[in-house]
DNA sequence: CATATAAATGTAATCGATTACATTTAGCGG
DNA sequence: CCGCTAAATGTAATCGATTACATTTATATG
């Protein structure tokens, strides 16, 4: 293993803004200026300003300019879980559209923890952050709404309509419909539901979906035929498919409002000697990248992750430049992407 | 849609440390005091300080703070595809223990990309970031390294041995001689190997660790079984495989250096029909989640995620606490997971 | 070439905190 | 109640940028 301590190179001496005008010969508002690429500089000073800084290494501190012009450029997102391959997507979206709007984008796991949420919410308040991109629960977002209504911030996926901040979602209620009608098509009657916690806005609309579409259909749902888990691990959908299966009267087909869940519910299927889909169907809801990989592939709703992540960007990007202008909410189109396991 | 504006609430109106220091009646050297639990203000004093800052909703201006004390409390995170699981939990460990010590985490996607990179440790320069982790290739990290020399950084995985930073990742080479040998172990003697991007270190190492193995079996290697992917998707791994039992002498087991390739290796046997473990066998590499929901379960080597994140967070406040410390490099112990694919 | 005018550059206040140092106040013994 | 020391509090410089306003310099015009 080297030793070796290097010697501290000149760019790491934070050079300032008046050492380069020092260096330069000139004041600091011209450096500024130069830096900013604003006009009324003459061609000659300007090249001097900037070859003082790269002599220098000069590098702004944003810290500085943070202070003096109150932002940071930085925009700060909460996800309830970064692991989940469904917000991982979205952030993507969000990093591309900050980027090319020169932002930095801060990513924040709340593990959907109201406390947590809130100290984050505090970075907005401390001006660590511009504006804020929030994917908790809509309950979590109800409970901070109050304190946090005049902050910069738009709603992801999950949103309170009567919290008024923009927000961008699809219509989980038509996606759940879309789900259960295609089951119905193939013949299915017994249709159980997966569902996450009730905390999640998501969770109850595509409830109320299934539910709806049954009862439109005439059929009858049994309570058992409905499960809520706590969590999005493929375990937990595991768990509940054993459950539900090990009932009387067991669904021949299973709803699971996240693929995660779904994938889940294979691993027990396979483990109870069930084929899929010809024992049971199974339809999940995301699309995420696995979905395609499982044998058979999994049937379900896509969501558009990227699209999603970068209308939530673009929306808070129009709210910091226009702060007093309406609030827009847009729902997004989902797609029923048939595989083999329903 | 309620169209409500709410009027702003007080807590918005940026309240600076010297309206509070006007409304307790006292010095903002006081209240600076206060809030940094400084010892030195008398318990009627802090009493009335504290009411003020409740009473106005006074929150700090970190920005301020930050340029006064040259340090911004925010580590920087850099990974190639925050979408990949196995960053996933890295992140998830690095972000335990920097909140753990008051810490937020920037988490940025570079892409593996050394311009994306190299505007991110600009982030260091400019004081908007104390330290950063750096998980993109050790050849992204080599081209760096002379300008970013001096830089309170830490490697996480990948690691130049000539660059004296302090790093955290695996025995590589083992960990591929060990899948390798247990492949061995089953009577296998033609076995192919998916590897990533030769950017990265560890598929140098790992390649390194196939071939050693290899060689010390007294076996030989076709070079038609050595398949290299540019990214570690699902599809790569499948469309590597295709490729390598198109060839004659197909191999009868296949080592991926991801779960994610050997995911894909599983799709593409499912394809040809291969049955797995009987026809082909397959072993990945991290044990990602979703390893163990596969039919039959991924056979592969484990590497501590979390913990892998939490020494590199450990390592680099260390760092930052003392930055003359000699720089340690710590290996941390990788596991052969059996299941059903090998 | 003088002068009006526009363009370029400089000066200094400012953002909101921290902190060295100065000053005031409290506590205590005599 | 005085004076001394120690503790509490205040004053003002500072971090590194931006920017309104003042000043200097260049260009154009008669």
């Amino acid at each position: 293993m080297p030793p070796a301590v290097p010697g501290h190179s000149p760019a790491d001496a934070a050079v300032s803004i008046s050492a380069v005008a020092a260096h330069a010969g000139v004041s600091v508002a011209t450096v500024s200026r130069v830096m900013n690429e604003q006009a009324g500089v003459r061609a000659p000073t300007r090249d001097k300003v900037l070859a003082s800084v790269a002599a220098l290494g000069y590098r702004m501190n944003h810290l500085a300019r943070s202070l003096r012009t109150a932002e940071s450029r930085m925009l700060l997102t909460m996800v309830p879980d970064v692991g989940n391959p469904f917000y991982a997507q979205i952030v993507r979206g969000i990093d591309t559209v900050a980027r090319e709007h020169g932002y930095f984008v801060l990513l924040c796991d709340t593990g959907a923890d109201a406390g947590r949420e809130r100290s984050y919410f505090d970075l907005l308040r401390m001006h660590r952050a511009d504006g804020a991109i929030c994917l908790d629960p809509d309950t979590v977002q109800h409970a901070l709404s109050h304190e946090s209504a005049s902050l910069p911030w738009v709603a992801c996926c999950e949103f309170d309509p009567a919290v008024a901040v923009p927000y961008v979602g699809i219509d989980n209620h038509r996606a759940a419909s879309d789900a259960v009608a295609h089951l119905l098509s193939r013949g299915h009657t017994r249709i159980g539901l997966i569902n996450s916690d009730e905390r999640y806005l998501y969770a109850r609309q595509r409830q109320q979906g299934y539910l709806d579409t049954l009862a439109a259909a005439g059929l009858p749902v049994r309570p058992q035929w409905v499960h809520t888990v706590q969590s999005l691990d493929y375990e937990a959908g595991t768990a509940a498919t054993l459950r539900m299966m090990a009932q009387p009267d067991a669904p021949t087909a299973i709803f699971a409002v996240s693929d995660t869940l779904a994938i889940g519910v294979l691993s027990a299927l396979r483990q109870l000697k069930k084929r899929v889909p010809e024992d049971v169907a199974v339809i999940g809801f995301d699309d995420i990248a696995i979905a395609a990989q499982m044998a058979p592939g999994l049937t379900t709703i896509a969501q558009p992750m990227r699209e999603l992540g970068e209308t939530a960007a673009r929306l808070l990007l129009q709210r910091l430049a226009d702060p007093a202008a309406s609030v827009p909410g847009v729902l997004l189109q989902h797609r029923l992407i048939l595989r083999g396991s329903a």
